[in-house]
DNA sequence: CTGAAAGCGCTTACAG
DNA sequence: CTGAAAGCGCTTACAG
């Protein structure tokens, strides 16, 4: 029989084994392996001599505890199969990769329990900072915390200052996104995706900025143009597109509050027979890479999510160095990708 | 001033606090909290105040230590926005909290080195047990795995037994797929997504199943009809689309191993005007929530992702319960689903 | 029904 | 340049 023999016990190998095979103390091993004081070349070589013929590997909870972290973020989104998010969660995957942390997901589905247990730190010692992309959390909420983990929220500004933030402005974006349309001498501009969540959420700010634009452009604005969605996905899209039709209030643009809605609404669209842009034209938000496949290509306002991933990490990697500083709101600049829907 | 004092230190209660202020010993909280003996209701009750009082919350690490688990399973795939991943993701996630499990991602793009070291544990203590969709990794590879934390294969076969794997039959999703187009009429069926990746893939088998349906249908095997990719984004499907085009052999249907790889091909036959599915008619795999909503609809092959999350969760479960026990292959059944696109 | 003590595997003052 | 010892916060035999 050729190979050796196969390790009776896969046994977990600690440094009190190391140490004991290289004839040094396991201060020394665990010196070799932090760096942390230097170690003269001879012991350092059998160290790692002892650590290759024992295959050991340092064992994370155990340094865990003596060090107070865990190398872990938790990102926690609605969905983590909504484009937008999935593509967001790649950058900050690769990200904190680059920083030597690990990711955890976390999927809260708008349940505002489930956004409660990841603020309040997920279970303690867990995870060293938290990303949240929040859906129902009210400012109170965020003050009634019982942990301090530190904590950036992406997306949606809870209102009132205080808390560490990373996002579009939301407000500008629907208003560029409306001004666009309007243009391009469109005049019944509708608006897909009015919320009003109970934590306030960017709806209600992409709402402000659709009538805003309106305003700048001599539109009236028709609260029949308006419909609200349940949820952000292709059919709510779809459906309230169908919605908007069936009502007779024939629009000849529409501003979506997220590109996968517009996919909806665009399939409706061709549904019924109306020609996009021609007679309606079609403007999402998000850059999601669908849109650049869809016929026709959807026009979207892009948020920069690699930015927006960069950024939130570094601002959370900070607070975890160096806890207690001003909270910060950083605004991500956003930019207007068209294409043939409009 | 109202309310409370602010805790002047955030301060790290422990059991040992909390059994100070209820009067007990740490063995007793530990109990109550575990439930693993029985403690007087009357004690329970000084003990749950006293967590109450102090906001105690277990210190995961220290217990992770001591039970030498970590309540944490990792899923790495390629890419994390590839829609059939984020959406299978999204069910292991909710799947693994219904077992008490977080869920850790990892993206492995591809690089052998990364899914090396998640096969080798990611690191110690780090997860209790792994779930991997490889790309590229060999037989031989997975032999030298110097962990035994309990590992799942996702919808790669690894060739040969001996390692425990959750996935659709992809010969036969291939050839199914293919009938279909046959079925239907067509005689020219191309094929896009061919790939001979070192670890073996699915690529190959699909190919396989291609062929094997094209003899069952009586049609010729024609090299120039089958077109590689390097990846599977939307972006690849349409180059491969153009590239079949340009070379002249105009086929009349498109079998596209992933619904990625046909929604970009179909909009290459938009973009040269070509009737889908009049003039070519295309089908893919994986049954994505975009297929439903493209134009026009896909038809795909859909391979049950709940299952197939839920199937590996359960498997991974055992293993990390019951280690030892015999590999098991576990094939998924998959079904057609019939949209405009053919 | 409850407690005192040991120990999981690390790292870091403290000491030389 | 190196080591002996303490301790991170838990849980579980062992004992009563």
């Amino acid at each position: 029989m050729p190979k050796d023999q196969r390790p009776a016990t896969p046994a977990a190998v600690s440094v009190r084994d190391v140490a004991a095979l290289a004839r040094v103390s396991p201060t020394t091993v665990s010196n070799v392996l932090s760096g942390n004081r230097r170690v003269s070349e001879e012991t350092q070589d059998r160290v790692r001599w002892a650590i290759d013929q024992l295959g050991y590997r340092p064992n994370l909870s155990a340094r865990n505890l003596r060090l107070n972290r865990t190398g872990l973020i938790a990102v926690a989104v609605p969905e983590i199969d909504v484009p937008y998010f999935a593509e967001l969660i790649r950058h900050v995957v690769q990200g904190a990769r680059e920083h030597g942390y690990t990711v955890l997901v976390d999927q809260t589905e708008g349940r505002i329990e489930a956004e409660q247990f990841v603020v309040d730190g997920m279970n303690r010692g867990m995870v060293d900072g938290i990303l949240l992309s929040p859906l129902g959390m009210t400012r109170a909420e965020y003050d009634q915390r019982r942990d301090d983990t530190p904590l950036v929220l992406l997306g949606e500004r809870i209102v009132g200052k205080g808390i560490d933030h990373v996002g579009i402005d939301n407000v500008a974006a629907a208003e560029d996104a409306t001004r666009h349309l309007a243009d391009r001498g469109r005049r019944r501009i509708a608006a897909i995706g009015h919320q009003t969540p109970r934590g306030g959420g960017t709806a209600p700010q992409r709402t402000k900025g659709y009538r805003k634009a309106l305003r700048s452009a001599g539109l009236p604005y028709d609260p029949t143009l308006v419909v609200p969605t349940r949820n952000y996905h292709r059919l709510d899209g779809a459906q309230a597109m169908a919605d908007l039709l069936d009502s007779g209030a024939l629009p000849d643009a529409v501003f979506c509050y997220t590109d996968l809605l517009a996919l909806g609404a665009l399939h409706t669209l061709h549904q019924r027979g109306l020609k996009v842009p021609d007679e309606v034209a079609v403007i999402g938000i998000d850059d999601i890479d669908e849109g650049r496949y869809s016929l026709p290509t959807l026009t979207t306002i892009s948020p920069n999510k690699p930015t927006i991933a960069q950024t939130a990490l570094d601002l959370l990697l900070t607070r975890i160095t160096t806890k207690e500083q001003d909270p910060q709101q950083v605004v991500i600049p956003h930019t207007l990708e068209q294409r043939e829907s409009t």
